[in-house]
RNA sequence: GGCAUCGUGGCCGAGUGGCUAGGCAGAGCUCUGCAAAAGCUUGUACAGCGGUUCGAAUCCGCUCGAUGCCUCCA
């Protein structure tokens, strides 16, 4: 485990030397979804890069506990003070509880970042699971004097942090441009400032999703959550925080407000954000039409492509780029992913039936593997990971071709290296070989008798008859490999 | 307006001072009855202008352009 890994940290703009807190032990915190609509594509992009990032510390031999929160309540429309919650709009809007709406898009969300093979994380907890948690930290807050109440909420003081601890580390801000920039609310705000952010709400008449607190009944802050969870789980120092760009204003740096006035200490070692996915040049909004759910392109059910994707397709295609850099969607860069990645995948399939030789020729193995890791400990650089694997299957296809030559051992630990990045690392799955139940054995059986067919008539120059088989079945998707060895099949 | 990121060959996308990224498309070749598929070979690009340097896509400055955040957002 004597890796040099590296890691871009948001906090200082640099890349710096990973060391854990913990000797081999990693806490990685990273905010989940608000739960109120199905997730979106980008969504999906940032826990795919920081599964890629789970992945890799735990393939290094880290024990890493990942904690991911679902945002359940106090998740709010917006900033001013009658912002609704969204789990609570949406559940108004449908005539459900909001434990409905809750259920319904943790499902959808867990089914997706299973489609896109996402391992689950160690610990995923919820905001409604942590009232008592967070009412605990907001009396330490006000202990400490960096908040205050008015009317039964509760906000955070940001200005009378600022005067004994910096406001602002991560997104680079001073407090003086806060205070020149923020929009000015319509009279009725609580807040002392525009820029001091709720830690408790007083929930109104008719609001559904409400708490007793010493203050009122009513809710957590959004910001307050992710505190009160990651220190829970991970300590008041952990390893790693992720999200999504866009968090790191004002929802992060919030949170090292609240654990910094709390615990007098930088609550993170490596803050890290995934960027932005968009689509076709532009970002995802549904306001705009631009926008495209996960199940949508899955199934081709959308008006954004003509044709579908699949979940690993799209895994592929996001890992194509680094993680902080932004990524967009569109069909020809699709395309040229899916064609890349199935000759990747063909290339593993390849690595069981490769000729044996007594030496091996044409690649340096441990230079190649070096290369690998190389590319992950930089920072988690898949991009280049997925060039060395690709110049692992043009030598692969040498092999195959009697062009190089391999040796058993080094079959062993090509073969081993290339499927433990391909799989473990990268978290891609090979595409599920004809499932064999009773339709598809027939339909094998059905076109091996074609293939027979045609043979014959090929064999009898009847290439009027062999090319009606052929282009018979190229229009039913079904495509006719002919091979030095014989003819194959692939539905496609 | 403020803060930040970025501008790479037909497309996508790595790369931060000298050494081939990679994928897709295109071209040539191999195989083949023809084709398709597959494989092999092939690409000197880095927004513009100026500067630093023996040497810059890579550092600095300016210009132009794009995107994100600043207001809910991953």
């Amino acid at each position: 485990m004597k890796h040099a890994l590296v890691v871009y940290n948001s906090l200082n703009g640099k890349k710096e030397p990973f060391q854990s807190l913990l000797a081999d032990h990693v806490g990685m915190y990273v905010c989940g979804p608000t739960v109120y609509s199905n997730v979106h594509l980008g969504n999906c992009r940032t826990f795919i890069s920081f599964d890629l990032i789970f992945r890799y510390l735990q393939h290094l031999g880290y024990k890493v506990r990942y904690v991911r929160n679902i945002t359940d309540a106090g998740h709010l429309e917006n900033d001013a003070d009658e912002g609704e919650d969204r789990i609570a709009k949406k559940a108004r809007l449908e005539s459900i509880e909001p434990m409905e709406v809750v259920q319904r898009y943790t499902v959808d969300f867990r089914n997706t970042m299973a489609q896109f093979n996402a391992l689950p994380p160690s610990i995923e907890p919820t905001a409604t699971g942590h009232i008592v948690e967070q009412i605990e930290l907001i009396k330490q807050i006000l202990e400490e004097g960096y908040a205050y109440e008015t009317n039964g909420s509760v906000y955070f003081d940001v200005i009378r942090f600022n005067e004994d601890i910096p406001y602002g580390k991560l997104s680079g801000r001073n407090i003086e441009d806060l205070v020149h920039n923020s929009r000015a609310l319509d009279g009725q705000s609580d807040k002392r400032n525009p820029q001091d952010f709720a830690l408790w709400k007083k929930a109104e008449p008719e609001h559904i999703m409400r708490w007793p607190s010493p203050w009122s009944d009513g809710f957590p802050g959004w910001h307050l959550e992710c505190t009160a969870m990651s220190t829970k789980y991970l300590g008041t120092q952990f390893d790693i925080h992720g999200g999504g760009m866009d968090l790191k204003f004002p929802h992060h740096e919030c949170e090292i407000a609240q654990a910094e006035s709390v615990y007098k200490k930088a609550p993170v070692k490596y803050w890290i954000h995934a960027n932005m996915l968009t689509l076709n040049g532009k970002k995802m909004a549904k306001s705009t039409g631009n926008n495209i759910l996960p199940n949508e392109m899955f199934s081709g059910q959308n008006t954004i492509f003509k044709k579908s994707f699949s979940p690993m397709v799209a895994r592929f295609f996001m890992l194509q780029a680094h993680y902080r850099s932004i990524v967009d969607l569109s069909e020809n860069a699709l395309e040229a992913s899916e064609k890349g990645f199935h000759r990747l995948v063909e290339g593993i399939e390849k690595l069981e039936q490769l000729p044996l030789c007594e030496n091996s020729t044409g690649l340096d193995l441990k230079q190649w593997t070096q290369s690998c890791y190389a590319a992950m400990d930089d920072d988690f650089n898949s991009p280049v990971l997925i060039a060395h694997l690709f110049d692992a299957v043009k030598y692969i296809n040498s092999v195959s071709n009697g062009i190089q030559q391999i040796n058993s051992k080094d079959l062993n630990t090509l073969s081993h290296t290339m499927k433990s990045f391909f799989f473990d690392v990268l978290g891609l799955l090979t595409p599920e070989k004809g499932d064999r139940n009773g339709e598809s054995s027939q339909l094998e059986g059905t076109l091996e008798l074609l293939m027979e067919l045609r043979n014959k008539a090929r064999a009898n120059k009847d290439f009027k008859t062999s090319d009606l088989i052929r282009d018979s079945l190229e229009r039913m998707k079904i495509q006719i490999n002919d091979t030095a060895e014989g003819t194959s099949f692939k539905i496609n």
